[in-house]
DNA sequence: TTTATGTTTAGTCATCTGCCTAAATATGAC
DNA sequence: GTCATATTTAGGCAGATGACTAAACATAAA
């Protein structure tokens, strides 16, 4: 296991937080959800998740060319401090409002979203 | 409140970290003790003790010249979260090693371990 | 009030971090 | 096999971080 500073430096980012949270709602998210959702391009994205997977809180299962994230459940000592987060995102206004955004990305699937963002990107200059 | 990313990022640093580890098992270190255990300078000691006074996972108390830190205890999100790390740090081989060593400064109290501190700065060069 | 001393602040430097774009890699579709 | 496309890696840049020394500040002692 990794030592709990590593752990702290691997949620002590905003946007890895987030996905922490995000991923507290969610039973699975895809890599290009995840991009979408962040606002960030799908490389800092990428650099975010393998942080996230090295320090152990999440787990990732690849499936063709479509890479999905879900939160290392299995650890009992990770779990306790997933419960003690999702306490704490009670108070986080700004996260509880973002969390809401993510329904309107869930809400298509991954082929569906990356076929947007690809016409968003053509379209632009 | 501070937000859960802020408390991570304090937590992040190993030296902060350690100084959470030394005070989850005496009730208040001087600043100087932390100072002297870190292995650091009194500045940089005092740098840190201010990102952890300022999440408001440590109280600081003034003495006269010297200023005593204690955990946050008071404060139920906290101590849960203390509670946890404390149950990680069994499992940190370096910091439990670290620890012991806590005590050889404690021993002595302040006046006399500043002296020493004096003592050693002059001698040298 | 002057001096000594515990702590903090200011200034500097090297390293780390997070973001980007562009290129590389991996894999499904034709 | 070749092309399209989802993700990762490489390289570069601006800002944050953690360390130090020196100076400033606050307070007890002489």
């Amino acid at each position: 296991m990794t030592t709990p500073d590593d752990l702290f430096k691997a949620l002590s980012d905003r946007n890895r937080l987030r996905v922490v949270a995000a991923l507290l709602q969610s039973k699975e998210l895809c890599a290009c959800q995840i991009h979408e959702w962040l606002g960030v391009t799908g490389a800092t994205a990428s650099k975010h998740m393998g942080i996230l997977v090295a320090s152990g809180l999440v787990l990732s299962r690849k499936d063709g060319r479509w890479v999905h994230y879900r939160l290392n459940r299995k650890d009992t000592n990770l779990r306790s401090l997933f419960n003690w987060i999702r306490r704490q995102l009670k108070a986080d206004k700004e996260l509880l409002d973002d969390l809401n955004k993510l329904n309107s990305v869930t809400a298509c699937p991954p082929v569906e979203l990356r076929k947007r963002q690809r016409e968003a990107a053509s379209t632009c200059c």
